[in-house]
DNA sequence: TTGTTTCCCATGCTGTCCCATGCTATCCCA
DNA sequence: TGGGATAGCATGGGACAGCATGGGAAACAA
């Protein structure tokens, strides 16, 4: 039944196919260098990554040259002559910044970002669907707790809708 | 209608490439010189950079011989034959300075651009796409958090198209 | 001349690229 | 099902190109 209902979620969630997934550990390393984990980075193009600092949490968004769009699709609800609209553009279309990944697979942070995602110690990168989040190992728990937290309180809702094969097979 | 508004941003964005992004800092030396961050300098033809002096923020406009279409093409939505349509191409084609950039990188700002920007201390040159503005650091700063603020303001608007699969398949 | 600007030389350094080594996870075959 | 072979990964570190920075000399303006 796993690999059905697996295969089942995989398929919903890749109606835009969901490129990067799932959490990998990582670090700085003396050089003040950080690994990207190959599953992301074999799905990145030209050997770059494109990062920004997210908005309103401690952690760098990154992703191919796609990113840029992504970012800017989200401001599609807003009116298009809304000064904040004009700003969030400008803020986004300029600050991802363009970084080169070498061979071994390793990128070096300008300590811009690094100190926006206040980076040190154990980090984490998480997968996002069209991009990949990097932060550190703390924060990146805390946002799982909380969804952890938010999926027990809405337990009976997301179960309703997470097995509808076993709910028809009960009911029938 | 946000369907149309997304592939507009979408084509806006890609149809050329955002050449200048990320954030650099800088500073004046000594003899009132600036050094061009060597990922927009590698951007720039023939080793000149051209300056406007933004309209109303205390920005250096910066870019290669593109920018005075790109300042020219901002007046597309104005009547073709209305005085202040007149005055603006005036004063955007007579007022982009053509500045040399030396062979390590520097140049050297006449007292007029840096007195429109108040260059002084910390400095940061922030891409905008097609073009990138030199400013005070503190300036630079006071927009990326204008533009936090603006994000925030606007938070569940963005959230909401982030994730648009997920949308899409609630709402399906 | 005197002051200012432009160009270019020189030096030390930092970041980038790439090599090398040991390890680990995976695959395949007995 | 166990174990060996192998490809890919983790990690350290060396070498060098390019960058930051200071400053001298020539060209130019006042």
């Amino acid at each position: 039944m796993n690999a059905a209902t697996d295969n089942q979620a995989l398929q919903g969630a890749s109606a835009s196919p969901a490129r990067f997934t799932g959490r990998y550990a990582g670090k700085l390393d003396a050089k003040g260098r950080i690994v990207v984990p190959p599953e992301f980075r074999q799905r990145l193009t030209n050997g770059e990554v494109f990062v920004f600092q997210h908005f309103d949490e401690p952690l760098l968004q990154c992703g191919d040259d796609q990113l840029v769009h992504d970012l800017l699709s989200m401001l599609g609800g807003l009116d298009e002559f809304d000064d904040d609209r004009a700003i969030l553009e400008e803020e986004i279309t300029g600050g991802v910044m363009r970084l080169g990944v070498d061979d071994t697979g390793r990128t070096s942070l300008p300590k811009a970002l690094r100190d926006h995602a206040a980076l040190e110690g154990p980090l984490g990168f998480a997968g996002r669907g069209q991009h990949f989040v990097l932060g550190t190992a703390a924060y990146l728990d805390s946002r799982r707790d909380a969804a952890r937290a938010a999926a027990a309180k809405h337990r009976e809702t997301l179960r309703a809708r997470m097995l509808p094969s076993v709910r028809s097979r009960r009911s029938s």
